[in-house]
DNA sequence: CGGACAAGCTGA
DNA sequence: CAGCTTGTCCGG
């Protein structure tokens, strides 16, 4: 970790010091049975945001007498007088050997339970992973009401049968639980298919820990399971109850949760973002939850209609799941691509004449229409030829430079190198474009025209009980209206799909796949008779093809040899530093850089932010970690967002 | 983080 | 040079 020539006198070395003697706490925890003098010494880490040295603290004597001393131990959340205040602490190691020469101070106070052993050691490899305090780590695993004492196990609990599956394998065979390899499974579950007799599998083995991307999902099925009689807790709140055995389910945080005796991990649409936390450190949660499993040695199922490159390649040749090819085009609904190219245009030019009998609901309800807005990309399209302005090195649409406006003059820009042309269509040559944003309240009043009844918009704001119980039959919103409708639809229509495919960002593509997945899901299977409906100026790209046939095979494979060729991950390691003193952290990483780190690339700065690219995440962590942080405003996103 | 202390700035 | 702001250091 010690990068190039670092002298001992060097200043700004605490940094590394505080790391190195934190790292020494497990070897201590180990080893040591010391302090034969007689006090008992632990190791506190302290919940101050800034502090990442763990201190030695007494025992106090008192505690012996009335069972305090035995009820701690690694993990116990303590409170401590540090630098002339009280703060809250973790014990991170037991039975320490002070370093000579400190007076020891004692603990103030045993305040309850905290992560055990393997959930700190857990933190560890997060913070060294995602280059930020272990203490905010343990916070996240740590129960939000203090826990004096854990509530009884629950009685051994009989999992229903469910019938042997295409996917049981996923769970492992009996035979390779003894000495797994570490790698998780990928179990590729189309959107209509039902996930609970995968969960039940792995409750089967015992007290699992199951994700799901949101709360509202893992309280979903934290209802479903417990209606099977097996005892389940919700993480953060089942925080005891957790610890006391059970399956655990939960939203990202739960990645932390406490287990009695894990036997199996689950990770539900391991492809959604939403395991990705935002604010730094940056951890994924599908991550945290792959190493837990490896750490633990249990099997650990990645479960998505529209699994990830990443979970593909870390589960590795033989370990994904693929349903038979009738199977999965069973499990996705038929798709119908509008390619407004050729489709005549009613209308302000956003709807094909084809839509209009599928709003009107002659097909069938509830119609639910996705208008995308994300990213604020204006699309421009030309006006003779209808073919779409796109940069021919990055592929991203172009937009007018000028702003809003009138598009008839004026030059063109590239969203991702800002480089200009003039407004000249590629296709026709044709010098008038049009602008083909619309705003969400015009698309609705021309929605409720073209299909002769009533168009509920639905927002952030909208109670879901006016979705679900409503006797509307057609909605429209942004993407999120996917994630609102809580019950089965007839017709998802993406009025705008080129929206998603042509986003100026890189991982366009998945996100685009895993709208279609989650609007699928909504859909049901093909013999539910539900339909996409896409409108689109690209009706060859990948990820509509892939959904076309039912093979999200198409879109991984594409994506992947993305990635593989630009480095990016899992192919490589990226971090994005930002913040006041990015410029000194930055010059810092290229004095190590220069002295020959291989295959670490320092690009930037744009947007006042520098990527660093490794060939690994190991390499990516150590290089951060070698380079000294300079006081003040530093952000460090491992496996950032936006590249 | 937040307290302690030192170095820098200002005004009569 | 007191009185205040700003910067730097450090915690058991």
């Amino acid at each position: 970790m010690n990068v190039g020539s670092t002298g001992d006198s060097e200043p700004g070395r605490e940094q590394e010091e505080g790391q190195l003697s934190f790292d020494g706490v497990s070897e201590a925890a180990d080893v040591s049975i010391a302090a034969q003098s007689g006090n008992r010494v632990v190791r506190v880490l302290p919940d101050v945001a800034a502090v990442s040295r763990a201190f030695d603290y007494l025992v106090p004597d008192a505690w012996s007498d009335d069972g305090r001393a035995e009820r701690l131990g690694i993990g116990s959340r303590v409170r401590i007088v540090l630098h002339g205040r009280r703060v809250a602490g973790w014990v991170v190691a037991d039975r320490v050997e002070p370093p000579p020469g400190v007076t020891l101070r004692p603990l103030t106070r045993l305040s309850g339970l905290g992560p055990d052993p393997s959930v700190i050691d857990l933190a560890r490899w997060a913070a060294r992973r995602w280059v930020g305090p272990v203490s905010s780590f343990l916070s996240t695993a740590s129960s939000p009401s203090m826990v004096e004492v854990l509530p009884s196990a629950p009685a051994p609990w009989v999992v229903p049968t469910t019938g042997s599956r295409w996917y049981d394998e996923s769970l492992g065979p009996d035979s390779c639980i003894d000495g797994p390899d570490g790698r998780p499974w990928v179990v590729r579950l189309p959107p209509g298919d039902d996930v609970l007799p995968l969960i039940l599998g792995a409750a089967r083995r015992g007290d699992a820990l199951v994700l799901t991307p949101t709360v509202e999902t893992a309280r979903r099925l934290a209802g479903q399971l417990r209606r099977a009689g097996i005892p389940v807790a919700s993480v953060p709140r089942d925080w005891a109850r957790a610890a006391a055995g059970g399956v655990v389910v939960g939203a990202r945080a739960a990645a932390w949760a406490p287990l009695r005796d894990l036997a199996a991990v689950v990770v539900l649409d391991e492809h959604d973002d939403a395991y990705r936390e935002e604010r730094a450190p940056t951890w994924n949660a599908r991550d945290v939850a792959i190493e837990r499993a490896r750490r633990a040695g249990v099997p650990c199922v990645l479960v998505s209609a529209t699994p990830s490159v990443d979970a593909l390649e870390a589960a590795g040749p033989g370990r994904v799941s693929v349903p038979s090819r009738s199977a999965e085009r069973d499990g996705w609904p038929v798709v119908d691509l509008i390619d407004r190219r050729i489709d005549d245009v009613v209308r302000s030019g956003l709807f094909s004449s084809s839509l209009v009998p599928i709003l009107r609901g002659e097909d069938g309800d509830p119609v639910v229409c996705v208008l995308n807005r994300k990213g604020r990309a204006r699309l421009l399209a030309c006006d003779g030829c209808g073919v779409l302005a796109r940069c021919e090195v990055h592929d991203a649409a172009l937009v007018d430079d000028r702003g809003t406006g009138s598009v008839d003059s004026g030059e063109l820009r590239c969203p991702v190198d800002d480089a200009h042309r003039p407004m000249v269509c590629d296709a026709c040559g044709g010098t008038r474009m049009r602008n083909l944003r619309a705003g969400v309240n015009r698309v609705r009043e021309e929605l409720e025209a073209l299909a002769g009844r009533p168009v509920v918009e639905v927002t952030a704001e909208t109670d879901p009980r006016v979705l679900d119980g409503s006797h509307a039959g057609l909605f429209v919103g942004t993407e999120a209206v996917l994630h609102r409708i809580g019950r089965r639809v007839a017709r998802v229509v993406f009025l705008d799909f080129d929206q998603e495919l042509l986003a100026p960002r890189t991982r366009a593509s998945d996100q685009a796949m895993a709208l279609l997945g989650r609007a699928a899901h909504l859909l049901g299977s093909r013999s539910d008779g539900g339909r996409i409906v896409i409108q689109t100026r690209q009706p060859d790209h990948e990820v509509l093809q892939a959904v076309l046939h039912a093979d999200p095979g198409r879109q991984a494979a594409a994506e992947r040899d993305r990635r593989n060729l630009l480095g990016l991950p899992p192919f490589g390691a990226l971090a994005r530093i930002s913040g006041a003193v990015a410029p000194a952290f930055v010059a810092g990483l290229e004095r190590v850089e220069g002295r020959g780190a291989p295959g670490v690339e320092v690009m930037g700065p744009r947007d006042n932010a520098w990527l660093v690219r490794a060939p690994d995440p190991e390499t990516l962590s150590d290089l951060l970690a070698s380079v000294d942080r300079p006081r003040g405003r530093l952000r460090i996103e491992v496996d950032p967002a936006r590249a």
